[in-house]
DNA sequence: CCAAAAGTGTTGGGCTTACACCCATGG
DNA sequence: CCATGGGTGTAAGCCCAACACTTTTGG
């Protein structure tokens, strides 16, 4: 790109945008990867991605992963950081814009799979990934950790229905640690984010559940 | 860039760096600005910033800017947020990097002037700035200020020696509120980060305050 | 009738907030 | 001696953490 006079012309460089999308499964919290059949790291798995067009943001450009590579439209999504070590990239110079991203599980399972060559992976037990996707993913595991604890994020986890005990197992999944049953009730109600449904849920040979719904779809409250 | 076989080339952009450098003066928070003597917005202050280079990384490019462009060296700086609007640049597609740093108050005040071009305004009473620069020193200020109430960052902006009432004003001009001098000294105190030295600092005709020091200079600490 | 998860209040302790007076110095 | 900012402790209230039993259902 030439500048203007006098100036040197600048350096130019491929702009990646990388997804972290989580969901918890049974298992705990996962990431969304993909098997890479090309070279570089052709065999390992990466973060789904892709390169930023002309004339698009890169907010637009994480959209566009999500709708192309993944299928999914009107996930939470946020930027992360922007990975640019010279040598990330073995094909030449690549400047990554990571971007992390939730979805409820109820969207999850429908794809993974051959057909996509797409796998949910538990965050406990990755395998070696390619490029620097590992640290990508340890920094987003991070930020939804630290988000947890002041806004209302962990509702773009859940389905549109949902129970107060499934909510309190994604904190705890994403946490690590146990909480308290009626503490976190008494705590998550208070926050005015949530609001009973009429509706119950029967999943066993006990007590059905009082299904809730998020107030305000979309929206993510800092707390406190 | 060619990325290997039955890849579509990736559109290539330039990478920009700019840094927004924050320091506290007497009328408040202050960020560093230079004034552009080049199209596009000749005239205009702006962000100091430049393009980053062939194998630099973008923190790498960050401390050369500051090193190049103002002279400092060893300030505090993160990573912020990175701004990829298509129309950001009229010269064409450049992405910036926006970084945010902090200058103890005692090395401002020689970066200022005609010589480099730059000067201290008080983030109150900005001017219209070129590019999309507003909206990165909005950014940065944010962040200052919810770091303020969760880790040891403004220790960043202190000089070696300082006392608690100047420690106080600093967080009072970044959180526009005044606080209360005994809660504020027990819960700086608590927190363990800085020790009294045996010097005071004689101001006016009044008692002298005691000096403190940073314990671990450079090391943020986030709290609770 | 039994097993399993849902649902529900109270109390004690710790932390945060509010608040006022004496001290050391320079002029 | 007066003006100025430096320095210090206590009490009340609020918030958070700990804790156990009853309810509803399916088998």
């Amino acid at each position: 790109m030439h500048l203007g006079p006098g100036a040197e012309p600048a350096p130019l460089v491929a702009i990646a945008v990388d997804m972290v999308i989580f969901t918890v499964t049974e298992r705990g919290l996962a990431v969304l990867l993909r098997r890479r059949h090309e070279a570089p790291f052709a065999g390992y798995w990466t973060l789904p991605g892709g390169f930023l067009s002309d004339h698009e943001s890169p907010e637009a450009g994480a959209e566009r992963v999500l709708a192309d590579k993944i299928g999914v439209h009107g996930l939470y999504a946020e930027q992360l950081y922007t990975f640019g070590r010279p040598d990330r990239d073995p094909r030449g110079r690549v400047v990554s814009i990571g971007f992390f991203a939730l979805m409820p599980w109820n969207r999850a399972a429908p794809l993974a799979g051959e057909a996509h060559g797409t796998a949910w992976h538990s965050v406990d037990t990755l395998a070696p990934l390619g490029f620097d996707h590992a640290t990508i993913i340890g920094m987003a595991r991070q930020r939804l950790v630290a988000k947890l604890a002041y806004s209302t994020i962990a509702l773009q986890l859940m389905p549109q229905r949902f129970t107060l005990s499934q909510l309190q197992s994604v904190y705890e999944s994403i946490m690590g640690e146990a909480l308290d049953k009626r503490n976190f009730r008494k705590w998550v109600c208070s926050l005015g984010c949530i609001e009973a449904t009429d509706e119950t849920y029967r999943a066993g040979s006990h007590r059905p559940a009082r299904l809730y719904r998020v107030k305000h779809p979309g929206e993510v409250r800092i707390i406190k």
